[in-house]
DNA sequence: CTGAGCACCTGAGGGC
DNA sequence: TGCCCTCAGGTGCTCA
């Protein structure tokens, strides 16, 4: 369920977790997700260290200590779950015992339905990439060749980065046919902003969905920007909700779905004036409004 | 080159 | 209960 404000915190999470953890074994249990799995993942992962976890755009990088960096994408519905042979307290004090998929208690090698991937680790850890849609990805390439990974060669710069400003946003939505909503989720402009906070950042911009992206003003675009650097920051210091799938506290209702101010909220209304909120479609994909707010 | 549409999948939820 | 339809947080490919 991931956004990049999940894939953040999940990969912050992760972090601290794993970081000087050694791969035992990876068990392929099936290998057509997005692409194939390759089939030498645990070859090329046994015995391994790992030293260092970052993110790309959606992107979760693993660096081994044998020269070689796992990448792992959650598509739409995957999930990391860390499980442990012992009692397991999280992080704000509560104890884990309400999911039936993640802590077992003692017999960690049951293996649950869309279970892909399963690692163990030291230190009493087990690693299980879990996606029903199989949308995701896992790949495991040379560490110095990752920047030259067709996944990585084509993708724009990071939203939260510096360079993400209104000049850089200016100068690529020049010449732009397509709306200005298709524009922020195109990867080769920005990565990372996924359905969700392209409408929600939209909103707080005060800008329509179809607008075509040369018609924004430079003001605009300022406005734009920001609320997207905006959005995002909130939404990774809300915690995700995948962070609470991930240390299994089935808790969706809770986290950042609740700062949402049009998404999926058809018909509700706006929390700044009143007025109904927009549903359209746009690419295939539903994108929400205030008609009123936004112009 | 661009942008729209589609394909890849399973599962949840609504209508009948 | 069950069947059928629509929809879902992503992204790369094809085609016009």
């Amino acid at each position: 369920m991931p956004e990049l404000p999940e894939v953040e915190n999940l990969t912050r999470q992760l972090k601290s977790s794993l970081t000087n953890c050694v791969i035992l074994d990876t068990k392929i249990l099936f290998n057509k997700l997005r692409s194939i799995v390759p089939a030498d993942l645990s070859a090329k992962t046994k015995g391994a260290k790992i030293l260092h976890l970052h993110r790309r755009a959606k992107y979760i990088i693993i660096d081994l200590s044998n020269q070689y960096s796992i990448i792992i994408h959650l598509g739409m519905t995957g999930r990391i779950n860390i499980k442990q042979n012992e009692h397991n307290v999280l992080e704000d004090g509560e104890v884990s015992q309400n999911r039936s998929c993640s802590f077992n208690f003692g017999s960690w090698h049951e293996i649950q339905k869309h279970d892909h991937i399963i690692m163990t680790l030291s230190n009493n850890m087990t690693l299980i990439y879990n996606d029903p849609r199989r949308f995701g990805l896992i790949d495991i390439i040379n560490t110095k060749d990752l920047l030259k990974h067709k996944l990585f060669s084509h993708l724009g710069i990071e939203p939260l980065e510096e360079e993400f400003n209104a000049s850089y946003l200016f100068e690529k939505l020049k010449n732009k046919k397509a709306s200005i909503k298709n524009t922020i989720m195109d990867n080769r402009v920005i990565v990372g902003v996924g359905n969700i906070y392209a409408s929600e950042a939209l909103f707080l911009a005060h800008i329509r969905p179809d607008r075509i992206a040369t018609s924004l003003t430079k003001k605009e675009i300022e406005l734009l920007v920001l609320a997207i650097k905006e959005i995002l920051q909130k939404a990774i210091n809300a915690g995700g909700s995948s962070i609470r799938d991930f240390v299994s506290i089935d808790n969706k209702k809770g986290g950042f779905q609740k700062l949402f101010s049009v998404y999926a909220k058809t018909n509700l209304p706006c929390s700044c004036c009143g007025s109904y909120i927009k549903k359209i479609t746009q690419s295939g994909r539903s994108s929400f409004f205030c008609p009123s707010c936004q112009k």
